[in-house]
RNA sequence: GCCCGGGUGGCGAAAUCGGCAGACGCAAAGGACUUAAAAUCCUUUGGUGGGCAACCACCGUGUGGGUUCGACCCCCACCCCGGGCACCA
């Protein structure tokens, strides 16, 4: 038979065409094979796929088709992070409707996904800014503030006083306003909802050592580090003159007879009572200068109170300050400043002349004498100078210090977290309204369950002023107390839209329900998630979020898994002449053009084969070129061998010995580490021994290879696999086919190359059997031609033997 | 500043457990086919030196040390690149 040339736009479009009603990728619900849920990132519709994400979903969907062809029952869904400021800007921009423009970008994307053959099982497809997803957000939310998990509470925000609107963080531009560059961000304290996450923070901390070995370690110790959990002691000190404690946290109890003054987090509420009335103003700008600047280039700045707080363990009086570098966020939002033993302390304490007094020594050495330090010393070491403390190591003096706080009642052992409970109220239209009202008489009412949802109104004008759009909107606003029936106000609020991505993968599982977020038998049959696929980027927030998630579902008995996925994989990006593909650039390589040029197989196969999934790949249209190439021949080689009558067959077994090492290559490939840039090599290597012996293969020879080939490159290139596949005369979606068995046997070499080396250098080869003796094998070695003459004169002190693989003589 | 990655030909990379450095692909050069070109097929391709040649010798995985019969791989120090965190008391 002739061969045929490789016409890739022609192949994919007729499969594509055959495929586009086909429900090949259904997963069934509850079934007793065996499950594999594999997941990746949902996008957010910003309107056009790039390169970059055709490789997340390439990664995914090659494992996909691979465990469909192990035999799993696959569950690969695909859905849309739709609610986002992005929507409300392209509103303000273009006079179009947030859902009009993020549908029209759904509806665009998922045609793109198609052109690229992704198995995803469509009937699942979740959007997140659908009333039937969004009514679940508001349900989970309500459940959480049955359960205390969800409170109110005052929290700064950006505010922009041009717009006279709040500014998501993102929205601030170096201090200013996205809108308004010269108009600096104002920090504006506002009644704010919040989950309390830092309830689950000790769990979320500890569940992460189980996570060991399924996750990348990276991932984990960002996570381990954003939790931040810290022991320490919480110490009351006395506002001089009346008595009124003020909480510090420290972790270094044992430091605190070097405590030279105390210094409060400007927005610390003692601060509006102590500071002069002359420095209000400069207390202020503090506040807002330090959320405009990179915390890198802040100088530390303090400002003396003229009030003294007393030292419960020394007695001491010692000067209040308020200081910019102190965060209210964190323990009480109050230090005491030690300069000989802190680093930070040291520097504003040297800058405003604030005495600098040692009071732990190194193990081995002298106590500095006082205003002696060049700089801190942060170690442990013995206390001095320390009351009754003094001659103790500090761990030692911790524990004592603490202990008697604790029996005074002027402190006690304290843990503290550096995560934060989780704020969730966006001043923000396209977001799930937060389900509350404000009634006059009863207060906060949570609008009840079989209200739910509480709608999203759609006609609505968005000019990015007020603090938030649906203040505009009358008929939303305006409402009934579900506790009195009087007239209440509907929180205007919406929820960040990282809510929305903590629980969308549960939900995968029983799309359509409309009683409940999801059947927890279909749960307990899917979860955990076996692979989640996505951008280290989203390592800390969203993972941290749908950890919490879980078990929030968990204690309120839905679910009965502790973490949501057992595997992560975080994949590397697509770059473009060394730069990150973005629109300012001007570099991305649209999905299309990349179709309509090389074909989705192609691509596919460039973005896998370029470098191991876990790296940067540069696109370089030479590469891809070589993709193209290298799938022409496959297709050639394939139609015109396909009915071919065969030759000599002198081939055959050292072919078949090939096949088999290539099988066994891919195999290893997927059930380990996802190299697929080295499975692909090993393909095209064994494409060119085809090509070498393709006139001595049999014909019962040539048709196990052409087979065992195509079914190779299925997960890769379902298109042309797919093709040749019926050129075969075979019958069948491929990815419905058993993945192909090696055979340890016909894949094992005849003779094992063992190298002979002389000093560790490589001096020759020679071929034995498996398995030869050591003896022997140092016999065969020695007697090697080009290994005599190298040894004639020498001696042999010694010969290091690996079997089947080298021999090595230490000679003299 | 701290914590992770990483540094291998002209380029992307491979070497999975301390045992043949550079598989596979790109680019480049040469050849075959063609009136010609494209496409395709074949060959060569880490560096230096030598040989008409098959080939031979030496050098070579960021730098400098170390461990080892043997190091891209392990240890120590340093340089460079990328990423994350960054006043968390």
């Amino acid at each position: 038979m002739p061969e045929k040339p490789y016409d890739h736009n022609q192949i994919e479009l007729k499969w594509l065409a055959r495929w586009q009603n086909a429900d090949f990728f259904k997963a069934e619900d509850l079934t007793s094979r065996p499950k594999y849920y594999l997941l990746e990132m949902l996008p957010y519709p910003s309107g056009t796929l790039h390169v970059g994400h055709i490789r997340n979903y390439t990664i995914g969907d090659t494992l996909a088709r691979y465990k469909w062809m192990r035999g799993f029952n696959v569950l690969h869904p695909m859905g849309w992070d739709a609610f986002g400021l992005p929507a409300e800007n392209a509103a303000i921009a273009n006079r179009r409707h947030p859902r009009e423009w993020t549908l029209a970008n759904i509806a665009y994307m998922k045609q793109q996904h198609r052109r690229y053959g992704f198995s995803y099982d469509w009937h699942r497809e979740v959007s997140t800014c659908e009333p039937e997803y969004y009514r679940w957000n508001q349900w989970f939310f309500l459940k959480m503030l049955e359960r205390g998990l969800a409170y109110r509470a005052k929290a700064l925000v950006n505010w922009c006083s041009k717009c006279g609107t709040v500014l998501a963080n993102e929205q601030v531009v170096n201090g200013g306003c996205w809108r308004h560059e010269d108009t600096p961000v104002e920090q504006r304290e506002l009644e704010q909802w919040f989950l309390r996450i830092t309830a689950y923070a000790d769990e979320l901390l500890n569940g992460i050592d189980k996570l060991e070995g399924g996750w990348p370690e990276r991932v984990l110790t960002m996570q381990r580090n954003w939790i931040g959990r810290s022991e320490g002691t919480d110490v009351d000190f006395r506002l001089a003159g009346t008595g009124e404690p003020i909480r510090v946290f420290t972790t270094r109890v044992d430091t605190i007879f070097g405590a030279t003054c105390m210094i409060l987090a400007p927005e610390h509420p003692l601060v509006a009572r102590l500071v002069r009335e002359e420095d209000r103003a400069k207390v202020k700008r503090m506040i807002d200068d330090r959320a405009r600047r990179d915390p890198g280039d802040l100088v530390k700045e303090g400002l003396p109170t003229g009030h003294y707080a007393l030292n419960p363990y020394s007695g001491e009086q010692i000067p209040i300050w308020v200081g910019n570098f102190v965060l209210m966020g964190y323990g009480s939002g109050a230090i005491m400043a030690v300069p000989a033993h802190d680093d930070r302390d040291f520097e504003f304490c040297s800058r405003y002349g604030i005495p600098i007094r040692p009071v732990i020594r190194p193990v081995e050495g002298e106590l500095a004498a006082e205003g002696a330090l060049e700089s801190a010393f942060v170690d442990d070491g013995v206390c001095e100078r320390s009351g009754e403390f003094s001659g103790l190591p500090s761990a030692e003096a911790r524990r004592r210090m603490t202990a008697k706080a604790e029996k005074e009642g002027f402190g006690k052992g304290s843990v503290t977290y550096r995560i934060r409970d989780w704020g969730i109220s966006r001043q923000r239209y396209w977001g799930t309204p937060i389900p509350v009202v404000h009634c006059p008489g009863c207060g906060v009412v949570p609008v009840a369950e079989n209200e739910l949802p509480v709608l999203l109104p759609l006609d609505i004008q968005i000019t990015g002023t007020a603090r938030s759009p649906l203040e505009h909107v009358p008929e939303f606003v305006h409402a009934r107390c579900p506790k009195c029936g009087g007239g209440a106000r509907r929180e205007t609020d919406t929820m960040d839209t990282f809510i929305d991505s903590s629980w969308y993968f549960y939900r995968y599982c029983d799309a359509h329900n409309d009683k409940a977020p999801f059947d927890s038998a279909k749960i307990a049959y899917w979860f955990p998630i076996d692979q989640y696929i996505g951008g280290v980027e989203h390592a800390i927030l969203h993972l941290i979020y749908s950890r919490f998630f879980t078990r929030v579902m968990r204690d309120l008995g839905l679910i009965a898994n502790d973490e949501p996925a057992t595997r992560l994989f975080t994949q590397g990006m697509v770059i473009k002449d060394g730069v990150k593909m973005s629109k300012s650039k001007n570099n991305v390589v649209s999905a299309d053009e990349a179709a309509e040029r090389y074909g989705s197989d192609t691509a596919r196969l460039f973005v896998l084969f370029a470098a191991p999934p876990e790296k940067d790949v540069d696109w370089q249209d030479a590469g891809v070129e070589g993709m193209i190439r290298f799938l022409g021949r496959v297709y050639r080689f394939v139609t015109r061998n396909a009915a071919a009558r065969g030759g000599s067959g002198a081939a055959d077994a050292r072919i078949l010995r090939k096949l088999h090492q290539t099988i066994r290559k891919v195999t290893e490939d997927f059930d380990s580490r996802w190299h697929f840039n080295t499975s692909l090599a090993a393909v095209m290597e064994f494409v060119n021994h085809l090509y070498a012996a393709e006139a001595e293969l049999s014909s019962s020879a040539m048709q196990e290879v052409l087979e065992k080939l195509v079914l190779l490159l299925g997960p890769f290139a379902p298109y042309v696999a797919e093709e040749m596949w019926e050129e075969l005369g075979r019958t069948g979606p491929v990815f419905k086919q058993s993945w192909p068995e090696f055979d340890p046997e016909l894949a094992r070499e005849e003779l094992a190359e063992v190298v002979v080396q002389i000093n560790g250098k490589l001096r020759g080869r020679i071929h034995l059997p498996f398995g030869t003796p050591k003896e022997e094998l140092e016999r065969a070695a020695l007697a090697d031609e080009k290994v005599q003459p190298l040894l004639a004169g020498k001696q042999v002190i010694r010969a290091i033997t690996v079997p089947d693989r080298l021999v090595n003589f230490v000679v003299k």
